[in-house]
DNA sequence: ATCCAGTGGC
DNA sequence: GCCACAGGAT
């Protein structure tokens, strides 16, 4: 639900959708339009579809693979219809606590303004320079790097934003290559 | 490297 | 109207 859709908008949907089908087996037995119904108002549709088709994959067609739970690998995620880059570090990271980078928008941003003011974070190849960053600044335990992982998302959610950069509210911007004067002016 | 997908903020 | 959003698929 994530994917491509803010946080705040996703709450509600979250809620009702994880009461409806609390788990993969539930999701598996249920049918798509059951599914995509759940989903209306959320937009991007395909990803309901793609989420529904993943729990049959799991729960049924290789149930001797995946044993009815998610890979904790991104390798293995990554093969799981829309499951791409991000939601596979995002899962092995998040849901199984090891030790994967991950990059979405918000980190991308993040790692572009502190380390790389010089690239573009929407532009593809661009991109692939920012996942090396994030792979090289990663702590070295599975346990921190949830923690690393979910502090620079808050911070591309919550102060470094698109559209405006907060530095003055900023924990890293003594070593930030984009931190704007503030001596005077936009606190 | 491009195209694609819905919705809400501003 | 544009832009941004916890990207993915082709």
């Amino acid at each position: 639900m994530l994917q491509q859709t803010q946080v705040s908008r996703v709450l509600d949907f979250y809620d009702r959708f994880i009461t409806r089908f609390p788990d993969l087996a539930t999701l598996a037995s249920a049918r798509e339009s059951q599914v995509v119904s759940q989903w209306r108002g959320l937009g991007y549709y395909a990803r309901a579809r793609n989420l529904h088709a993943l729990a049959r994959r799991v729960v049924r067609e290789e149930a001797h693979v995946y044993g009815g739970s998610l890979p904790d690998s991104p390798d293995a995620l990554r093969v799981l219809p829309g499951v791409g880059a991000y939601t596979a570090g995002a899962v092995a990271s998040f849901a199984y606590e090891k030790r994967a980078a991950l990059v979405d928008t918000n980190v991308a941003r993040v790692l572009q303004r502190v380390f790389a003011p010089h690239l573009h974070p929407k532009r593809g190849r661009d991109l692939r320079h920012l996942w090396a960053i994030a792979e090289a600044v990663l702590p070295r335990t599975g346990r921190a790097a949830w923690t690393h992982n979910q502090a620079l998302m808050e911070l591309g959610a919550l102060v470094c934003t698109a559209r405006e950069k907060r530095c003055g509210r900023c924990p890293v911007r003594v070593m930030c290559a984009s931190t704007e004067d503030l001596d005077r002016g936009s606190r």
